[in-house]
RNA sequence: UGCUCCAUAGUUCAACUGGCAGAACGCGCGGCUGUUAACCGCGAAGUUGUAGGUUCAAAUCCUACUGGGGCAGCCA
């Protein structure tokens, strides 16, 4: 039976009759006989194993073998008499299933920059790097679903095609069915959506929360976690045009159940994915960025400031730095603002609260008896380190009046709100919710300074080739 | 989208102020009794991103285009 190769290290004890399979990482021939390191994707360290001239075909199988080929190999798994593993597996068989010319196969064993490896997308999963960022992508999803499950929350398929353009969260990439070279147009010569696939202009969704709201409404506390897109033509590090979003939504919450939510959440992803992929994290922490250890510890165990947006405008006013962008208070916090408070003043996350509202979205819980010119919102951002904005969310708003009002102020079309507010006119109740970007999540975690690097086919403007 | 930097061998980078395009790694061949992204020797590998221009002479200077990085905006 053939094993996976983490289930061998970890075990680390010789054995017989062992096969595994994988691809060559690395062949370090030498007279009397060879060494190649197999990797299977399930470890970020590979097996050594011993190529010695009595097996079948030896010299015809060894030049066969290069970095990148596949292979199987059966033999047994014996104490390594050199330093630099444990266990080795000593063959007696080898199947080589695919060659991978060497003059062609674009990954050598020394390292390649990042830039290189996305053009090469197809094949970047077999490096170090790559690998080791998606074991802990994977274990990440796990933790989430893990964190949810747990506690009672639903996971909820919100929908991916959504009629619904009024969220106000950037710009949207239409979903049409019509024939592109003879689009019907209308009296007013603009696009006839009423002749397209669902009788009225449809989108890629840029958010599952007022669809977790309406799940809300019925089964207390639910979770989406799905793709999104933002046709924006963002080009940083941070910004992809698809990616994944958790949104939990919560009934019977206010901002502060929503913060210890928030919290408990990110403590639990970092504590399981350190248990789950310490190699890795390990790794990272070595060759990509070495704060990535301490700053999982430090997310664990210390809790995370909280500020108002009011506190954090002293605080940026009396700082000790010249800023770019001014600091007032009714402005937005710009990034440099939020990587001031969490790298420099905090040195860890930290939660801002309760941001003017007239520069959030229309759904946030108005606080009570504020004056005019100082009205607020039950906001709240977690900013972290080198990241920033890695958590937003807030209590919404539950009153029907108050509600109607920031539509309409927010300029969108109350009469298509129509059933986001009905949930306000029958049994409304306070609730509360945030929104996570999870390639923000695994950056945060991995260290890895572009979003591109932590999703396996990244989606940026100009880029979708693979 | 704005600002800015960059594009040279398969890869990562050199090439001073315009004057013969180089190194390392990778690859090939040879050597090596246990290697560790091995080591030692030899070798092949280039229309300097594309299109124009200036010049006796352009990788180097100018223009446009294409692609990429960083920062910013939009946000997650």
């Amino acid at each position: 039976m053939t094993s996976r190769i983490i289930d061998l290290l970890r075990v680390g004890q010789p054995a017989q009759n062992v096969t595994v399979q994988g691809w060559v990482r690395t062949k370090r021939e030498q007279k009397e006989f060879c060494f190649i390191e197999v990797n299977d994707g399930s470890s970020l360290v590979g097996l050594q194993a011993i190529l010695s001239p009595d097996l079948p075909d030896y010299a015809n199988q060894i030049k066969r073998l290069s970095t990148g080929a596949s292979v199987e190999i059966s033999g047994s798994l014996v104490e390594s008499p050199a330093k630099g593993q444990r266990i080795e597996l000593q063959a007696s068989q080898i199947t080589v299933y695919g060659e991978a010319n060497p003059e062609t196969y674009p990954l050598q064993k020394k390292r390649h920059s990042f830039e290189f490896l996305r053009e090469i997308a197809h094949l970047r999963a077999r490096t170090n790097t790559m690998g080791a960022v998606f074991r802990v992508r994977n274990a990440c999803a796990n933790a989430v679903h893990q964190f949810f499950q747990d506690r009672g929350f639903l996971w909820m398929h919100t929908p991916i095609i959504s009629a619904n353009d009024c969220e106000g969260a950037g710009e949207l990439f239409t979903v049409t069915g019509l024939d592109l070279k003879n689009i019907p147009k209308t009296a007013a010569a603009e696009i006839d959506y009423s002749q397209d696939f669902f009788g009225r202009r449809a989108f890629l969704t840029v958010s599952g929360q007022l669809e977790a709201e309406i799940m809300a409404m019925a089964f207390t506390n639910v979770y989406t976690f799905g793709p999104t897109f933002r046709a924006e033509n963002s080009n940083t590090s941070r910004h992809l045009a698809e990616f994944w979003m958790i949104e939990p939504e919560m009934a019977f919450c206010n901002l502060d159940g929503n913060m210890d939510l928030a919290e408990a959440f990110l403590k639990h992803i970092f504590k399981s994915v350190l248990e789950a992929c310490p190699e890795d994290l390990e790794f990272f922490n070595q060759r990509i960025d070495n704060t990535v250890l301490a700053t999982a510890e430090n997310i664990i165990s210390s809790d995370f400031p909280r500020i108002t947006y009011t506190e954090a405008v002293s605080l940026l006013e009396k700082a000790d730095r010249k800023f770019e962008f001014p600091v007032a208070w009714g402005l937005d916090l710009q990034s440099e603002h939020e990587r001031y408070l969490a790298e420099e003043l905090f040195k860890k996350p930290l939660i801002v609260t309760d941001y003017p509202s007239a520069i959030k979205a229309f759904y946030m819980r108005q606080n009570d008896g504020e004056p005019d010119d100082r009205k607020t919102v039950r906001a709240m951002d977690i900013l972290a380190p080198k990241i920033g904005e890695i958590v937003g969310g807030s209590q919404r708003e539950e009153r029907l009046e108050p509600l109607e009002q920031r539509i309409q102020q927010a300029g969108l079309p109350v009469e298509e709100l129509w059933w986001y507010l009905d949930l306000r006119r029958y049994g409304t109740v306070p609730h509360a919710g945030f929104g996570l970007g999870f390639e923000r999540l695994v950056q945060f975690m991995t260290g890895m300074t572009n979003i591109r690097d932590v999703i396996p086919f990244p989606r940026s403007p100009l880029n979708a080739e693979f």
